[in-house]
DNA sequence: CCTCTTCAGTACCGATCGGTTCAGAAGTGC
DNA sequence: GCACTTCTGAACCGATCGGTACTGAAGAGG
């Protein structure tokens, strides 16, 4: 069999794909999903409708390839987070990333996961769906964390792993909230800090 | 001069405007304000398109209206907690409030304020500037009571009050992400619980 | 009863929504 | 060069958006 894993037949594409996906993660994440139009997000990637139909499927289709990206760029902070060695450590990560991700001059203030879609109408639902199915996959990942560093004995044993999971995230979102009010990286650095500061001894 | 205050001439209203208002704000607080069409709001409130024109004016005045209306409602707890003799009982009172309210049965979970608009496309604009306003003078008034606390020697004198009116409204935003990611009330008690215990001792 | 004012409902406004169709241009492999 | 495939752009689709104009009906004051 030939294994033509390069064969593009036919005229192939004249517009980067990754960049124009970048481009319309932007404009979910400025705009979130009800408030981004085709037009702002095709004018923004720089391509026509069509174009876009035919590399992304549709506007749904479009918000999850973003938001793939989002959890892959913006937000990897998270999976780096992840990995470090003790549950304080992770908890730091996690927290500073948040603010500095949310923060990051020339980004959009915020996080796509939170203010892509909260509350939406009836054509929005999926959406808002598909970041409430992010955001408690965040949390789990999390807790499955905290459970390890219990069973580590990084944790105290009497440690519930969840309901510290769920203590940061919901830090994280808050922090996601205030940064989209106009919170500075400074000001939302101490909150951060402060929120850590109650951590359990290793 | 008469004083008319009570001389409704013409043809009386034949809907309550309140019982109206109250439909409205739901509608807002589930569906967001861009999510939540003309059709949408007046079928709920029960009346026309051109009753609820003339009874509030238009789209956004509604909103600012429902949103007072919440404030006043949902949202009383916070006014009741800023008046707690203790910061400490302040900052209980505002975020198990916050519990309560974001997760209340009957109402739609989350928070009005956050949930309303938090990104929106050009014609949100207003109304999601209306909710930053909201939230950060709500932040402002936490900061004023804590600094009284401050002087009144209830909090340390090297308190910064400014932060940590920020992190509980950073917390208290958080939940409401949270709630409307289907976090049960119980699960946010622990979390609210958890963000109290590093609060400064008086 | 008559007049006046405001109500309520319908039909309608231009604009925009997400999504599609179609014609033609453009690049690739033979 | 030819056949084939896919891209591009614009015109267009029905539906819905927020907001109005207009027509009568209905209540209040004289």
């Amino acid at each position: 069999m030939k294994t033509r894993q390069q064969a593009p037949i036919g005229r192939p594409r004249g517009f980067d794909a990754d960049e124009a996906l970048e481009r319309a993660m932007r404009v979910f994440w400025e705009q979130g999903y009800e408030g981004a139009s085709l037009t702002d997000l095709t004018s923004a990637m720089g391509i026509t409708r069509t174009s876009m139909y035919a590399a992304f499927g549709n506007k749904e289709e479009l918000f999850r390839k973003a938001l793939e990206r989002y959890t892959e760029g913006p937000a990897g902070y998270a999976d780096r987070a992840m990995r470090e060695p003790t549950a304080r450590q992770v908890a730091t990560a996690f927290l500073h990333g948040a603010v500095r991700a949310n923060t990051r001059p020339g980004c959009p203030a915020g996080c796509l996961g939170v203010q892509g879609s909260l509350a939406a109408g009836e054509p929005g639902r999926n959406a808002r769906d598909a970041l409430i199915a992010w955001r408690n996959e965040g949390t789990a990942r999390l807790g499955a964390r905290f459970r390890r560093a219990v069973d580590e004995g990084d944790l105290p044993p009497d440690t519930d792993p969840a309901v510290l999971a769920r203590y940061l995230m919901t830090v994280a979102n808050g922090i996601a909230v205030q940064a989209a009010s106009g919170a500075t990286q400074e000001e939302l650095k101490q909150v951060a800090d402060m929120a850590l500061r109650n951590w359990p001894p290793t």
